[in-house]
This record gives C-alpha cells, sequence and structure tokens, in this order.
DNA sequence: CGGTCTCATGTAACCGGTTCCATCGCACCG
DNA sequence: CGGTGCGATGGAACCGGTTACATGAGACCG
C-alpha cells in the first residue's frame, strides 16, 4: 500500500553524497559545504523526505519524549497547567506523553517504572506526591523528574514548582481582616487523605498564623475538616451555620468546597455577602460564574515553569535541584463585604 | 552515571542462549519451549531488563503511538474526551501523545504533516475541523485518522465520532414545547467563524425545525447570533429581554452562553425560572453548581468510542470509514418551568 | 617540492530490538 | 536403518538514523 518510505540513503544516492553527509546536512552541522547542504536538502524536499523518529531515538539513544503523570480526575485546573507545559514543549524537540492515573496503586506504578525504563528523558508530576520510597528511588534514578503543586516531604530533595498555600492562606485571612471580620471558619479537606495532599492543611495554617497575629482565635466548633467535594462540605458548613453563634466569614480550602458553604448558606436564608463572607482557594471557572472572591494560583504558569526546569534538568543536571515558588494573588468578587457591626 | 542500560543481549547471555530465543520468549511466542521460557524470563527478572521502545518501533516498523491533536482553549470539555481516549488507550499497547494547537495555522500544520510523517500510528482529533483540501489528504494518507465532534462537510469520507446536534436541539424543544412554551428565543454563536463549527448551527436547526412541527415560529428579534464568550452572549440576551416583547424562553447553543443569558435576566430583575426558562447545552461543570436545565453531550464516551474506531481502523482499515452517533440526554434542572398563563 | 594542516566527505560500526531462514536433535515410519 | 517431519534454537540481516575514524584534496609554508 503505502509504496515507501523515503530513507537518508534514498535521499544520499539522489544527492550522489553518503549517509552520514546526509545526516549531517539534515541536522545542520557546521562542517558541510554550503553547496552540498543545499542541494541535499533541496533533494530532501522533492522526495518529501521526513526522518523516522524511532531510528533517531534509537541511534541518539534519547527518547526525545518527557512525560506527565497527571490525574484528570482529582482536580479540574489540570488542563490548564497541562497548557502551561505545552506552550514550552512545542518549541522543543520533544514530544508530550500522557500519563493518565486514576488510582493510588497506579501512580506508585507509573512512578517507579517510568523512572527508569527508557520511555521517557523526563517526567513531570502534576499534584500527584509520590510514597517516601518513590521518592527517594526518583531522587537517585537516572531520569530527571519535576514535581508540579506537590507539597508533601516526599520530594523534599527534588525539582519542584509550588504554589506558596501559606501565603496564600495569609493572604484570605488578610483579607477577611481589612473587612472587620473577626469570627472566623475553616471548611477543608480532612487531615489525612490516601494520596498526601497537604494543601488544605497549609492553607489553615496560613490563615491561622495571620489571624493569631492580629489577635483572632478560631474555635474548634468553626473549623471543619471531611471529605472534598461540594455536597461534603455543604453539609459541614449547614452544620456550623445552623449553630447558635456562627461565624461573619468562613474561608473555605477549595472553591469547591466554597460552592458548598454558599449551598449551605442559601438553604438556610443566610446571605452572602451580608450576612456571611465567603473566600475560596483556586479560581475555578465556576467561581467566576458565580462571583466567588478566592484565592487563585498561577496554575498556566505553573506548568510552563515546571517545564523549563525538567528541559534544563534533562540538558544538565543541576548540583542543587531548582525549586520554583510561586505567588498566589487575591481575586476579590462578590462573596466579601465588611463585616456588620455588633456580631462576633 | 547511569552504568548500563540491559539489553536483550545480556540477558540471551547470561541465560545462556541466542538474542533470537530472548526475544521470542520476551513476547510470549508460542515456539519456545517452557523451560527455556521460564528461565529466561527469570533471568530478565533478575537483570532487572525493560526492552527499549525505541528499538522495538524501529524493527516493527511501527510507531506505537496515537497522537491527539486536540484545542485546549476552545472549548473545556476536551479533558473529559482525553480522559475517554486514554481509558481505552491505556489498556492497550499504544502511547498517547499531545498535540496542543491553538491557532487554525497550527491546525492545519499538524493534520497535513502528522497525516504521512512517520510520527503516529493513527491520529484522533478533537473538535477541530480540517479545511477541505487537508481533509481530502487525510482521506487518502497512510495513517487512520478519527474525528470526534466534527461536523463539517470535509469529513465527510473520514471515520468519525459525532454527537447528535440536531437531535439535541430537539430535546431542546419538545421540553419547551412540553412547558408550555410558544414564545421561544435563540442564543447562539454567530454564522460564519474562523475553525468552521457548525454545532451551534445544527442546534438551531433541530430547535427551529421542531418548533415549526408544532406550529411556533421564532421571530427574527428572539434571535441572537455571535462571539461565543459569557458576556458577549449576556449582551445580546440584554438587548432581547429590555423589549417590549420578550420570550418566555431561550435556548442557549451552549452552557456558557446560558450563563450569560442568566447574568442578563438578573440585571433585569427577570426572574428564572418563573418569568424566563433557559435551557443550555453542553453540562459543562458549571451547569451543575447554577442548576441549569442543559443538553447533555456524552464526552467522555466520545472520546472513548473514537480510540475504540481508531484501534480498529490500525489494526484494519475498514472499507467504509465508520461513523458513530452519540445521541444527547436532556437534564433537567431548575432554570425550566411551565410557561405562565396569558403571554406570548 | 614535500610536509602539514584544514576542510569536506566517505566507510562502516553502532543503537537494541525482531524475524527469516538454516540447523540440529529426535521420534516416528515404512 | 535411512528418510521424513517437527519442535526448538541459533545466525545474521534488517529497521533508519548518527558518528568515530579514515581518507582525500587543496592551501600554505619553509
Amino acid at each position: 500500500m503505502t509504496k515507501k518510505a523515503v530513507t537518508i540513503r534514498d535521499v544520499a544516492r539522489h544527492a550522489g553524497v553518503s549517509v552520514a553527509t546526509a545526516s549531517r546536512a539534515l541536522n545542520g552541522h557546521a562542517v558541510v559545504n554550503p553547496r552540498t547542504r543545499d542541494r541535499i536538502l533541496s533533494v530532501m524536499a522533492d522526495l518529501g523526505f521526513t526522518p523516522s523518529p524511532a531510528a533517531r531515538r534509537l541511534s541518539l539513544g534519547r527518547t526525545l519524549t518527557v512525560g506527565v503523570v497527571v490525574s484528570f480526575l482529582t482536580r479540574p485546573q489540570a488542563a490548564e497547567r497541562l497548557r502551561g507545559v505545552d506552550a514550552v514543549l512545542t518549541d522543543s524537540e520533544f514530544d508530550l506523553v500522557i500519563y493518565n492515573v486514576e488510582t493510588v496503586l497506579k501512580r506508585d506504578h507509573y512512578l517507579s517504572t517510568l523512572g527508569h525504563s527508557q520511555r521517557t528523558d523526563g517526567l513531570l508530576v502534576l499534584s500527584l506526591p509520590p510514597s517516601q520510597a518513590v521518592g527517594a528511588q526518583l531522587a537517585r534514578g537516572p531520569v530527571p523528574v519535576v514535581f508540579i503543586d506537590v507539597h508533601t516531604p516526599s520530594v523534599n530533595g527534588l525539582p519542584r514548582v509550588i504554589g506558596d498555600d501559606l501565603a496564600g492562606g495569609t493572604l484570605a485571612a488578610r483579607h477577611l481582616l481589612e473587612l472587620g471580620h473577626r469570627s472566623i471558619g475553616f471548611i477543608g479537606d480532612s487531615t489525612h487523605d490516601p494520596f498526601g495532599f497537604t494543601s488544605s492543611h497549609d492553607r489553615e495554617r496560613g490563615l491561622r498564623s495571620e489571624l493569631a497575629a492580629a489577635g483572632v482565635e478560631i474555635p474548634p466548633e468553626w473549623v471543619g475538616h471531611g471529605a472534598h467535594g461540594r455536597y461534603e462540605a455543604r453539609d459541614r458548613a449547614r452544620a456550623m451555620l445552623a449553630a447558635d453563634r456562627r461565624p461573619t466569614a468562613i474561608f473555605a480550602a477549595s472553591d469547591t468546597q466554597a460552592l458548598g458553604v454558599i449551598a449551605a448558606a442559601r438553604e438556610l436564608g443566610i446571605r452572602i455577602p451580608g450576612d456571611l463572607s465567603v473566600v475560596g482557594y483556586d479560581d475555578i471557572e465556576a467561581a467566576d460564574y458565580v462571583g466567588l472572591t478566592t484565592v487563585r494560583q498561577q496554575l498556566f504558569e505553573s506548568g510552563r515553569r515546571g517545564a523549563e526546569i525538567l528541559l534544563s534538568e534533562i540538558r544538565h543536571r543541576a548540583d542543587e535541584p531548582p525549586v520554583a515558588h510561586l505567588p498566589p494573588d487575591l481575586v476579590v468578587r462578590a462573596t466579601t463585604a465588611p463585616a456588620k457591626e455588633g456580631r462576633g
């Protein structure tokens, strides 16, 4: 069917040169005479020659491929990070292959096999913390790995890009304090989860420390830890808001959970932002729709930086693993307002 | 550094067999004696041998790779489709490489070069209509291509998976008619766009034909074509709703635009669904948040089916290009209600 | 005019698998 | 007992590039 594939030997023959010279012309090596180079290139064009990537990879001993290990499911912002990664790789010689992970089992399997199999020249891991053992193994392994949005100690010695969750919690606290709030609640993830995420915990710590500096404490009944989903968060918020004494503002560790808080308030007839201010985290698409005040992470930028670090590590492994910190921003919309007098 | 990569020759030597036998054992060819096979496999395990994909690809003459050409930007549901694709490829021998496309120029470039370069064994194209010329070229080309969610005539002779936009428009119409609406407006994309999308147009046609069957017509002033964004749709809806005589229901060609309609109604003090019913299309994540009644496309399923068709085309090119139709569903939520008496 | 240096090019090995074809040992058969 | 068939294995070519090393032609120099 597909009668032939044109190989570099065909090109060489037609141009009356050796394959070595043809290869050198193809790769723009300086040593070839400009006139012969041009002749070879035009023969290539005439014949419709495209070099076989498989053959290149084999002889180069490089895969010319970067793997991205990602979980589409767990968080919707993965796509935005991926765009940032792609923006960098598109201008490089590397292909971008996706390893989608939907279970903890598969995660560890991928991370440990991709670490030494000859499938990629480098690995980007989005939001998936490795186990301690796998992390240590990757640190010693032959292929560079960059973690994006992973905050566990298991990646301590490894290159990574992290959003500053502590600073994000601080931003939310400062915003609420400036609006005059003193009665502040928190809704976040359960303190331990199977993947080992720590973002929620760090955001809470940032919030607490900034509040403490202003002399404000969060009573235990205004803290709701639990599963990540919107409906679960709504249930926790409902319990908190239905009590005799309730906060005038709630900081949620994610927009998803903030939307749950809003739902709970609506059910109880509590007006937002009149009676209750709500701050989320992430700035997902829906946050804009509902006018949610939130803390934004630089998603696209995190992907971009991660890919840049990875390429540089592939080129030359740095002595010290590079770590990029991306500061969060506060996006003020319509769910926060000054605290009413006489409450709290 | 990385002292050595274990090759199949190392394995053969340690096991006291030839590379041919080692290769056969690796690939589970029947001809090897079970005892030697087991011995070889255990040697492989001991040595930590992993076969080089590059070498395999070269000698097999197949890339063991499937490319997905996708535009993350234009529509957010791409990630969900990608998950469907991944679900199929994960259990196959193929790697999934991403070609992200953000401009028309890049689209045509990718589609025409990937079509004969030896980079992939097959191509999936998400929501990106090729030009007429490129479409014809792909139909004759050596690598199978499957289009998902492309409705232009340029893919007529090619394998594809399409949502039935006509049926979707019909569903919306029937729902509104059953609720007693007779004054119905439409908000959609401009009639011509650079990428050549036709979904909005088809949904409108489905709506109109079903309405016509019930003797209902849409007056021109209740039709708003324009740019796809939420804010643009809001402006068009505002103009429509601020007029003396306004519809009791609006069908929007996408959820994004439906959210714009909702915003316009809120600004004008028009209550939803009391004074105005709104139906969207797509069932994006935010639709659930705001309780939008909408027409759902089977996103994950479309990716799955597309990948299955592609694998089958790679295995054996069918005489007739397979075409899968995925019927849409109506998801009734809180933005539609019976029409009030005495209007229209 | 021979030696040396440089530039351009060719020869052939190599990357690490797969597979065609040949070989070998052995059971079975006439 | 020699021929035949079969199952298991080995030798070596091959996929299509890259590149170390060798070669050859001039240019330049003493």
